[in-house]
DNA sequence: CCCCGTTTGATTTATGGCCC
DNA sequence: GGGCCATAAATCAAACGGGG
């Protein structure tokens, strides 16, 4: 029996504090999306398209003085914040500018999408009814999912892997940028440079609107950030928006659709540039930059920069850390136990390499080590799955009851 | 305060398809 | 079968935070 170490792993379970700006910015989304008319099945992709925004605006969080772009294309002069290797408004037009993105370090940003992701399930669960509580877990465990009302107690033990699809550029219109060429005055080109003013002016997000076939950019203002300590100017910012531009929704959604069957389908076009793991861009033009101090060339973005719980390495680490958290946990009286993985966006571009053939996994213990079949092993040996559900707001594949149902969107 | 493990990003190395 | 190219995998790195 293991009960005893599901009990440890509980009691040092963290519960979620959520800040009330947070709550409120969640409320909002989780309310858009069950009110806008939609199909079950876009219902997903809506709440992990607003899983999106989400970790936009924790990106958005430290965005400084330094890191911006000029650009001055189509009679509106803009400097731009992109968080992948280009210019994003040029990238629409097949032109690859090359600029580094301002992506946060990682150690910070992969805890903050985790927490968000936890904080975002529980109000969904809250939302619908159900009486699950949301902990952050502890090693080996990334979150607990704790269902008292169920007899027994219902538990599940999930690793988490949260990364958005895209993050929306930040802009700030510019004046025109010129420079002294002998003694005449001439516009600048694209140019790496500093956003000096950057506290207090008006930002806003690049959006790609327009067809599969091709997409143009609009702005959307956004906000402003006040100061060095003003982080939760995006919070802010995202609830205003979402408040007062009824119209905001319905094109983002647009793009966002568009942008994941782009990142599945690598349509190498337009807005597939702004997609994380997209590579190296194609054709590459002729002064595309070399990686600095190696070989080959920059990606737009390294294919490492996945999507949801797609890197293949945090598959396979996923399907280790869930058969660790079952051989630990199982068998279990005291509890319905379960076990899986949990991420926003399921595995688009490697599920049928990494999971098709593993996904009806189940094991047990054969101290004898001489089990053929089944009935060679004592009657009543409990056999547990390696995943009880691979679970994304995207799509939930799950082979038990309570897990099937929770994660019904 | 250090040790250690975890995270994802960056960089290097391996693999496989394709063409000549 | 060797070179080229693209992609995947492996390895290294930097930052963070929990625990002793």
């Amino acid at each position: 029996m293991r009960d005893h170490w599901i009990d440890q792993i509980i009691e040092k379970s963290q519960e979620l504090v959520v800040d009330e700006i947070e709550y409120d910015v969640i409320t909002k989304l989780i309310d858009i999306a069950y009110t806008i008319p939609t199909t079950i099945a876009n219902r997903r992709l809506t709440l992990a398209a607003f899983f999106d925004l989400l970790a936009n605006a924790e990106y958005y969080r430290t965005v400084s003085h330094i890191g911006w772009f000029y650009c001055p294309v189509d009679d509106v002069p803009l400097l731009v914040y992109p968080y992948t290797n280009v210019c994003p408004r040029c990238v629409l037009e097949n032109n690859f500018v090359f600029h580094k993105a301002n992506k946060p370090k990682s150690g910070v940003i992969g805890s903050k999408t985790s927490r968000l992701l936890a904080v975002f399930l529980q109000m969904l669960f809250s939302k619908k009814g159900y009486s699950v509580e949301v902990r952050k877990g502890v090693e080996p465990v990334d979150m607990v999912l704790l269902d008292q009302t169920q007899t027994p107690t219902a538990v599940m033990f999930a690793e988490i892997k949260a990364a958005p699809l895209v993050t929306l550029p930040l802009t700030f219109i510019s004046q025109r940028f010129t420079e002294d060429e002998n003694g005449v005055v001439v516009d600048t080109g694209h140019r790496i440079t500093d956003h000096a003013g950057l506290y207090g002016s008006n930002l806003s997000l690049l959006l790609p609107v327009g067809s599969d076939n091709h997409f143009n950019w609009e702005l959307i203002p956004f906000g402003s950030k006040k100061d060095v300590h003003d982080e939760l100017w995006a919070y802010r910012s995202l609830l205003n928006l979402l408040e007062s531009n009824p119209e905001f929704v319905s094109k983002y959604l647009a793009f966002w659709q568009s942008a994941l069957t782009s990142y599945t389908q690598k349509t190498q076009s337009d807005i597939f540039w702004l997609t994380n793991a997209c590579g190296q861009p194609f054709p590459r033009p002729e002064d595309w930059p070399q990686r600095a101090g190696a070989l080959g060339y920059e990606s737009v973005s390294d294919s490492k920069t996945s999507v949801g719980m797609d890197r293949t390495d945090d598959l396979k680490k996923a399907t280790y850390q869930s058969l660790k958290i079952s051989a630990e946990g199982n068998p279990s009286v005291r509890y319905h136990y379960r076990v899986g993985i949990i991420s926003n966006i399921h595995a688009v571009r490697h599920h049928d390499d990494y999971l098709t053939a593993i996904q009806d996994i189940v094991s047990t213990r054969d101290e004898s080590a001489l089990a053929k079949t089944a009935v060679d092993l004592p009657p009543e040996t409990p056999f547990f799955n390696l995943f009880d559900g691979i679970v994304a707001l995207t799509q939930t594949i799950a082979r038990d009851e309570w897990v099937k149902d929770i994660f019904d969107f």
